[in-house]
DNA sequence: ATTAGCACTCAGGCATCGAGAGTGCTAACA
DNA sequence: TGTTAGCACTCTCGATGCCTGAGTGCTAAT
């Protein structure tokens, strides 16, 4: 059997239907869209018949409409992406609203865009910080806190920031902190986590910095490789009829609540604009019957991040993926200069 | 009609009765519990019409048994709430093996603090950053992070950081912004947001420092007053039956998606150990059949946060109420000491 | 005051039935 | 040879009715 115009077309006209509705398709209904072109039920009977023996359309039951198979949304989203991406301007307003200009804080930010992303598509959204390719320390900072508290300040070069309590034995003055500190940052800027270890070694047989410093920074530095999460619209899911049983609207929620899980879901293709898992193959059981379209975003040459939306298998991925576009270089720009714009 | 000690333990079997199965109570059903003692269900069923009379019960409809009111509730915590909060050590196990002692964030705590209550009473839970009473300022730093970007850092008493990405006009070198993090610090330590606001204006006309900072700063201290709240276990209200019906669930989980109306769910009375909300008295549409079970926990004497649980009008307050004694003690202690413990 | 007994009510499970939607197949048609 | 009309068949879904079990309220007896 082969795959013709008019199978091709007839196909595409069945996962929009069923995309919208929810509802097994049937010959009649189809007959009667346009998008077809007169064709009698009869024979759209046919194609379905030749479809559905191709593996395209899968059948609920004898004298049900069809539903379109995981292949199916595969050659879909297949076409989808080599089309263009341009997002209507009505839209791309309404996803503007959400931006915080004031947000100064990477995590504010990220934030704000995955409730964005949630409330336009009314799926649920995950972003995640940016996570530098090769980490540049731009500075480490020691704050006095109290007799035997530091606060560890670091900063990279795209402007993330983790900070990090320490008890340190014996009081340290706010000069000799900052002096430590200077030391730190010079010592350090630019490197990749391997070469900070080694440096830190290096450090501590040079310098008498306290054991718990250096200890500190190489923690968050390891931090840095674990970026914060945000997950928007978790009540979104509840939206789609495929879940309306509440067992597997909790076990696709309960991923949502597992780091590890929300990651494995995330994990992007980088050389590649859209990653898009369709149900099994999103890996898990409890997404089976869940899509994910996910996407890298870039800041400058050195760091990415990851967004992406997850919904029921028969997501709007015509709607979706222009967001994710669009959100994707707003992202990358946002960022791109540490803290807000004036 | 009096409630006289008979009708009371009556009531109590039905609540306990009901929290558990989440099914309408029968006279025989009782009857055969040995608590009641040998009261036939003919006895039960007068008592329990008597109940109802007096609005303690209800019947979802003739001839199924009967639930307890918000009223039934109500009397039934008033009366828990009497008596002793201790957690069984077993229990007190299993909550302890969620603390991360490692944890150097008081986000991390708030974040574990969540997960190991709903994980443990198999509620969803929502947890606030510790806020302080009156502010003290320990610290302001700032720290170079590029040509026109400078990281402001704020250190609270109790440890709590804020930080934010400030563009200032101008370069400064670390060195100079050490010596205005020193002078901020001076200045504004130990004072409240309105005395700070004054103190800016002061120093705005005696000290050189950029307009930018001391806006920051401003910000930041407000900010303050916006603690970080963590949720856990948001799957988890779909454990229950109630939520069964998905739009009743969505409206709950987005009601934990908004900021705004968590805290009004959570506002508790500080001056009492225990605030809980029955039902309607939640204050919210979306939260009419869930109750909500909250408290202060303590760091000193100077900043609270607060704990609590919320599920379905039938929930396990007996079970909830110790959970979030213990842990109210523990945040309160584990915070107290800015920093990991050695 | 308590209880046994009885009539009554109602939800939920189960089978039945008809309507509606859809299919597959065949035969006629262009 | 591809398309279509027609028809018999299948299956779901909602409505209907029946039955059972659980539960109640009331009354009369203890």
């Amino acid at each position: 059997m082969q795959m013709d115009e008019r199978k091709y077309r007839i196909l595409m006209a069945i996962i929009d239907d069923y995309i919208s509705t929810a509802m097994p398709v049937g010959s009649r209904t189809l007959s009667k869209k346009q998008t077809i072109g007169g064709l009698s039920s009869a024979t759209i009977r046919n194609e379905m018949s030749d479809l559905e023996e191709m593996g395209f359309l899968e059948q609920p039951h004898t004298s049900a409409g069809r539903i379109p198979s995981a292949t199916a949304y595969r050659l879909y989203v297949e076409n989808l992406l080599s089309g263009s991406h341009r997002l209507p301007s009505e839209e791309a307003k309404r996803l503007r609203v959400h931006f915080d200009r004031r947000a100064r804080q990477v995590e504010d930010v990220i934030l704000n865009a995955a409730q964005a992303i949630s409330d336009v598509t009314r799926y649920t959204s995950v972003v995640t910080a940016p996570q530098a390719q090769r980490l540049h320390i731009r500075r480490v900072q020691l704050v006095p806190v109290s007799e035997s508290a530091v606060l560890l300040v670091l900063v990279t070069d795209i402007g993330l920031v983790k900070d990090m309590m320490l008890h340190i034995d014996g009081q340290l003055t706010a000069d000799q902190l900052h002096e430590i500190s200077n030391l730190l940052s010079e010592q350090l800027a630019g490197l990749t986590p391997a070469a900070v270890r080694e440096k830190l070694k290096e450090i501590s047989e040079t310098f008498s910095v306290h054991r718990q410093v250096l200890h500190g920074v190489l923690e968050a530095v390891e931090q840095t490789d674990r970026p914060e999460i945000m997950v928007g619209g978790r009540s979104n899911i509840l939206h789609y009829p495929e879940y309306s049983d509440t067992e597997k609207a909790r076990a696709v929620l309960a991923v949502l609540e597992t780091r590890d899980k929300l990651m494995q879901l995330l994990t992007a293709t980088p050389q590649m604009a859209f990653t898009i898992r369709i149900g099994n193959e999103t890996g898990m059981p409890e997404t089976s019957e869940c899509s994910v379209i996910s996407m890298t975003y870039r800041i400058g040459d050195e760091s990415t991040g990851t967004i992406g939306v997850i919904g029921p298998t028969r997501m709007q991925y015509a709607r979706v993926i222009p967001v994710l576009d669009y959100m994707g270089k707003a992202l990358g720009e946002l960022l791109r200069e540490p803290g807000p714009q004036p």
